[in-house]
Formats: C-alpha cells, sequence, structure tokens
DNA sequence: AAATGCAGCAACCGCCATTCG
DNA sequence: GCGAATGGCGGTTGCTGCATT
C-alpha cells in the first residue's frame, strides 16, 4: 500500500502560479520562516498543496535563485558532474550556486542530452591530415522543426531508450571513496593495419564488429541504435558489443570515457586510401564500402556505448568509471573537487 | 492565416529517507 | 520499535510559444 497523498487535493489550485500567489507565498515565509509546508498553505491562505508550496519556494522564490542564461561554465560543469554523478540533479545543483535541481534537470533533457549526440569525429588519413567533422553539421540538413515524426519525439526517444536510471543512493561506503577514473578523450579507430592502442590510464577500449554475430570474449552488450531524431541512426538494429582490453586488428575499436569538459567525445582515426569517403561524409552523402566502414562509425549509438563502458565491470585492473562511493557530503565534496582538478 | 508539431519549462506525481511522537 | 508525518528527490506530464508546413 502507498504513501497517503501528502493532501487531498480536493478544491486545491494546480496549474502555473501566479504572481498574488507568489507575493502571499513569498511574504508568509519572510514572517514564518520556511518548513511546516504542509500546514503552509492553510495559513498562507494558499489553496495549494503544501508540496506545491515548498517546491515553488525553492525553485523560483528563494532568495539567490538564478533563472536562465545558464553559462558555458555552468554548461561544462553540469556535463561533467553529470558524466559521473548520473542523474543525481540535487547533487549536481548543489555545485552551481543558485540553480536548483529542476532547472538543471530540464536543462539537461532539453539541451545537453542532445548535444551529447553531437560530438566529433576526426578521421586521420593515415598521414598528418586530420579532419574533425561536425555531426550538428551533417545533420542539420535534415532538420526541421515543424512536423512531428511519429515516435521520435524526445519524450518518445527517451522512453525509448531507457536510460540507465540513476544508481541507489548510498550512504554508507568505506573511508575513501572509489575513483573513476579519471577523463581521457574517446577514440574509436578502425585498423586495417598496426595501431596502437588508444588507451592509456583509466581507460578501455571496446571492440564493435558488426559483422560477428557472437561476442567473441571479453564483456558482451548490445549497441542499439535509438538515437535522437538528430541523429543519423535507425532504431531497430542491434550491435553485438565486445569489449576487449587491447587492439584487435581489423575490428572497430572503441576506447571511450569522458573527455576534459565531460562531454562524451568520439574521435575516430583510421586508415584509408583516397579522399573519396572523405568527401562523401562532409557532404552528408552515402560513403562508399571499402575497409574503414565508416558508415558503420556513423550508425553507431555512442550514447549506449558509453552507458555500457560505464557500467561494464572492470577488467585487467583497469579502475571501474563508478559512481562515486561517498560516505557523507565531505566525502563527495572531495571526490568532485577531485574530479574537477582535472578541468583543466 | 491556419494547422501542425517541436522545444522549453513549470509543475505534478510517486517513491524513498528521515524525523518525530 | 513502530507508524505517521514530513522533506526531498528524480521521473514524467502537460502547457505555452514558436517555427515550419
Amino acid at each position: 500500500m502507498g504513501r497517503a497523498p501528502c493532501c487531498d487535493k480536493v478544491g486545491l489550485k494546480r496549474g502555473r502560479w501566479t504572481a498574488e500567489e507568489d507575493d502571499a507565498l513569498a511574504n508568509y515565509i519572510a514572517e514564518h520562516g520556511e518548513g511546516s509546508w504542509r500546514s503552509l498553505p492553510k495559513n498562507a491562505g494558499l489553496l495549494r498543496c503544501g508540496k506545491s508550496c515548498r517546491l515553488r519556494w525553492i525553485n523560483y522564490l528563494r532568495d539567490g535563485v538564478k533563472r536562465g542564461n545558464i553559462s558555458k561554465e555552468e554548461d561544462d560543469l553540469i556535463v561533467k558532474l553529470h558524466a559521473t554523478l548520473g542523474n543525481r540533479w540535487s547533487l549536481i545543483a548543489s555545485h552551481l550556486p543558485g540553480r536548483t535541481d529542476n532547472e538543471i534537470k530540464n536543462y539537461w533533457n532539453s539541451h545537453l542530452s542532445r548535444q551529447i549526440h553531437t560530438f566529433r569525429r576526426t578521421y586521420a588519413a593515415g598521414n598528418d591530415t586530420t579532419v574533425t567533422i561536425d555531426i550538428t553539421k551533417l545533420t542539420a540538413a535534415g532538420k526541421r522543426r515543424g512536423g512531428r515524426t511519429p515516435g521520435q519525439s524526445p519524450r518518445s526517444v527517451a522512453k525509448n531508450q531507457q536510460t540507465e536510471p540513476a544508481k541507489t543512493k548510498t550512504k554508507d561506503v568505506g573511508s575513501s571513496p572509489t575513483l573513476p577514473a579519471k577523463a581521457k578523450d574517446v577514440v574509436v579507430s578502425t585498423s586495417s593495419a598496426s595501431s596502437s592502442p588508444p588507451q592509456s590510464d583509466g581507460a578501455r577500449s571496446v571492440v564493435v564488429d558488426p559483422e560477428q554475430n557472437q561476442p567473441s570474449n571479453g564483456v558482451s552488450g548490445s549497441v542499439s541504435h535509438s538515437l535522437s531524431s538528430d541523429g543519423p541512426c535507425s532504431e531497430d538494429e542491434t550491435w553485438p558489443l565486445v569489449m576487449e582490453p587491447v587492439d584487435q586488428t581489423g575490428l572497430l575499436e572503441a576506447n571511450s570515457a569522458v573527455d576534459q569538459t565531460g562531454l562524451w567525445e568520439a574521435n575516430s582515426s583510421m586508415n584509408w586510401d583516397g579522399e573519396t569517403e572523405m568527401e562523401a561524409l562532409l557532404s552528408g552523402g552515402v560513403v562508399p564500402e571499402g575497409p574503414a566502414q565508416v558508415d558503420d562509425l556513423l550508425d553507431m549509438d555512442w550514447e549506449g556505448l558509453a552507458a555500457d563502458l560505464w557500467d561494464a565491470p572492470a577488467q585487467n585492473d583497469v579502475a571501474q568509471p563508478a559512481e562515486p562511493q561517498a560516505a557523507d557530503s565531505q566525502e563527495l565534496d572531495w571526490f568532485v573537487s577531485w574530479l574537477l582538478s582535472d578541468a583543466s
């Protein structure tokens, strides 16, 4: 049996708050202080649920609450913290003065979750030439505002994706937090010839073999193609995902982690011949089939891959980028400080 | 100009943790 | 120790404005 509702909701006003209601709430709290939310509406003469009053106060009326205009620095910090802490919005908000968990949550859902898909991909043509492809430009031509495509609204996509739910709140841990792997560049490479594993401390590699139906070894999973409507991916395909600690010739290798701004970033370097594929990529056209299987790269679900990496158990004693197991706020603060110390 | 549908955001809902009698 | 009350959190819904057709 669930808990009784915080109020009976009978005769209570719902929806947007009016200026008069805001004034009444602010005046009451200024006079009597916060707390006793259940009895507050009646005492303040508001036809609102106490919970609604609390939310309104915390998110909008409280002193020091900043609204809108999230700066680049705040943006970076949100992404970085989210990459490590997950959907613990209140925890993230505690490191952004004046910002509320609700605003950060909304900002993430409406802005940043999309930006995750706009990672860069860098193609090296076997020499020193490096071209960075901005996926946003590749997909911009197909972007439109009007006209709904069934099943592709952010909400339906979110439902389809069903991202990993936030970890349960952890209160008791050992004396020192378990550190996640430090942020590293995401490097995706297709290596038909020898290539040194782009992996260093804390970063792990992932081998994705689209031709292979069974995972060969390592940690298996699947890469689901269900990105946002902006993405180039179809919705139904899945690939077997094999996580390998070492490079393997001829397979797509993804070495994924979080870059220094916290954004999931994918750089692709590959050995290929000719500029045909590059031109096709830059024009947003179909890439001819070749040894590099560039279209396979384009169709990868990098976010799903990242999630798989994030949740996969550590191998070969590589540090697991797990959530911090901080026992209390002090240790958590320490962890966040440690995390942010890598920002430069 | 009207219809359609996306994007942003405020608010609601349900659950869990903590506090208190 | 127990149960109710309360606070807090994250997920979700639904409204509104605007861009596009």
